[in-house]
DNA sequence: AATGAATGAGCCTTCATTCAT
DNA sequence: GATGAATGAAGGCTCATTCAT
């Protein structure tokens, strides 16, 4: 008797499941259109196009513009996150910390600067679209804890000037992140020794 | 004989000077909109209503968006850049350019919130659209270069850094005023502290 | 195994035809209001207004102002050609083409004027804008083809002036066709006996 | 007493013909921008700027955009009907007048093929736009009473079929018009020797 | 589940025209 | 006489969104 609930339950979460997984495929081929053309000049047709999706099914799994928008987002979240906490997951004391922070940013720089691209772009909408503002804040949360899980590594005090950490952290990011694309591909090595020579100040 | 000349001459330049009075008149009202509701949201019929201007007017004195748009920012640097600038004169001496650079960096941040709002809003479109990039290096430039004379003034040595310098004082500026922003009206001391302290250690 | 990419193309094609015949239909409320207006009075509103579609739909089935007028005259091509051509057809021996012809082209004239009006404005209007040129060029070829056509089962040798003949036939249609609009309708047989004059010194 | 009427009728007289100069030299400043766009291309900022007068001035002397292109075309008539009929003025003779009317039919399409264009661009607007009737009805008159001339001339009678010779004559001059335009230059003897075909076998 | 046809509001821009100077 | 600043209606076109299938 209690069986049809469970199973009604399971295939519904098989739904859910597989309807996040395609959600997912959308979002990762929006995120190719957004990354390439900005925020304010990527339409939906863009995206349609540019993957092969139809442009009924971008609305038959996200409500509207903002929605994908905000999945495309916290995607860039899960990966950059995720990619840097686990590059730091073995770095213990100062020098190790300095060491693998600074070419984890590099990396990401060289690697993956459109994306960056993209979340500064969707951050500075932010400033004036509040739909965009809270999954902007969660993420620049999740960025603040990865600086206070370095600096706790590096053995370094957390006080109430960490988000003054991050923000200078982030300011030299952006910096070479958009020097990498007006100037074209850098040395990672390069981009790495500049953190490092702002890692030696902060620590 | 050479008088009409001179005269047409007289004559073309009161008519010029007069369009570029207009023309700043305009961009003045485009900034107030354009700082509300940003760029990718500000129409030109926005900025025609919010001021009380016909639509034909703005094509009229500009040829298109952009090139308004242009205009409005190179606004912003004229009056950014030249408070600094005004402010940084009198100062001599570290200790001196430090709490100079910082109070004039916190009131503009407690005073003009929204104009570099609309600034890094442009900034970020700048990464996509190459039509704003022209200005956007001319205003960085501009920039470092204040960077580079507190520096000076400050009797710090000016080396390949600069670049970072800056971008590290840009960080924490936009971080502030994202702060002033979404948390509300700061005090402008507790500002100009986070500036105090940040100079303390880069000099 | 092979039957899903015959079934697809299948669906494919029948999607393909009926967008045609939804621009057919387009075309000819387009038509209508062109014949009316013509070339440089008709906005796409006035076309959407006077059939009822909607203005969106103008640019879903056409890429732009200048493609939707350009399948407009290509309809006008193909009716107007069959029919000459099919009258023509049953007809052999310089007296039965001269009154096949005659008749075909000053029937044309009475029930068609306003099409041909349209086809002598678009027709202008290549004379200024490249767009129009390979679509007219086209027609005209077919046109004179027709007269070669004419020619030949008249037993009249075809030779270089051929492109001579065809316009002098094209400078008396147009003028009845003026006429045709400008004096009201006049009588076939009247029209007719102006061709056949044309026709008995031509040959 | 009655001195003053005749002084101001004088000065007004002469102020007309101060105006009618000016519009006569507006009008052939809009020919040229009018010749090289087409009547559904040219505004009249176009034509302000071809030339170098201010926007303001068109609209002094002509009422309309209108009335301004019925002025061009009205010289149009002037210079080209008074071109031929000097031509034909010496003509006595089948023969002379097809060698006359030959040649200048032909160098002026050579000379001026673009004013012819501009002149069909308008008949065709006129198919549509009432205003433009009265001046094109004017002008073919015009066109026909010289057929009519040269027919006289060449001893030829003159019947109702009058209108379907300049008709001919007419359909023959615009194809070659538009092959001196969209193939490049002829030579003004093989144009003439075109004519002369067809008036060896009109008379 | 997925499609893509259809919509209509809105955008940037152009233009003939008016009017104060 | 002449200018050009200013207007606002209209034009072509784009776009997020809806909906029937």
């Amino acid at each position: 008797m209690n069986e049809m609930p469970s199973k009604l339950k399971a295939r519904a979460e098989r739904k859910n499941a597989k309807r996040d997984v395609k959600k997912r495929q959308i979002a990762e081929s929006a995120i190719l259109a957004l990354q390439e053309l900005g925020y304010a000049n990527t339409s939906l047709r863009d995206i349609a196009e540019k993957s092969d999706m139809s442009l009924g099914m971008l609305h038959y799994y996200f409500e509207d513009r903002s929605e994908l928008i905000i999945y495309c987002v916290s995607i860039y979240k899960q990966q950059f996150v995720s990619n840097i906490v686990d590059a730091l997951a073995g770095a213990e004391g100062r020098d190790s910390v300095i060491e693998t922070f600074s070419n984890a940013l590099a990396e990401s720089i060289t690697d993956d600067a459109m994306t960056h691209r993209l979340w500064y772009d969707i951050r500075s909408q932010a400033m004036f679209d509040e739909t965009f503002r809270p999954i902007v804040h969660e993420i620049e949360e999740m960025l603040v804890g990865i600086v206070a899980d370095a600096l706790e590594k590096a053995g370094h005090p957390i006080d109430e000037t960490l988000a003054i950490q991050y923000a200078l952290i982030d300011g030299v990011f952006l910096h070479l992140m958009q020097r990498q694309i007006s100037d074209g591909p850098q040395d990672t090595a390069e981009v790495a020794a500049v953190f490092r020579g702002i890692f030696e100040k902060l620590l």
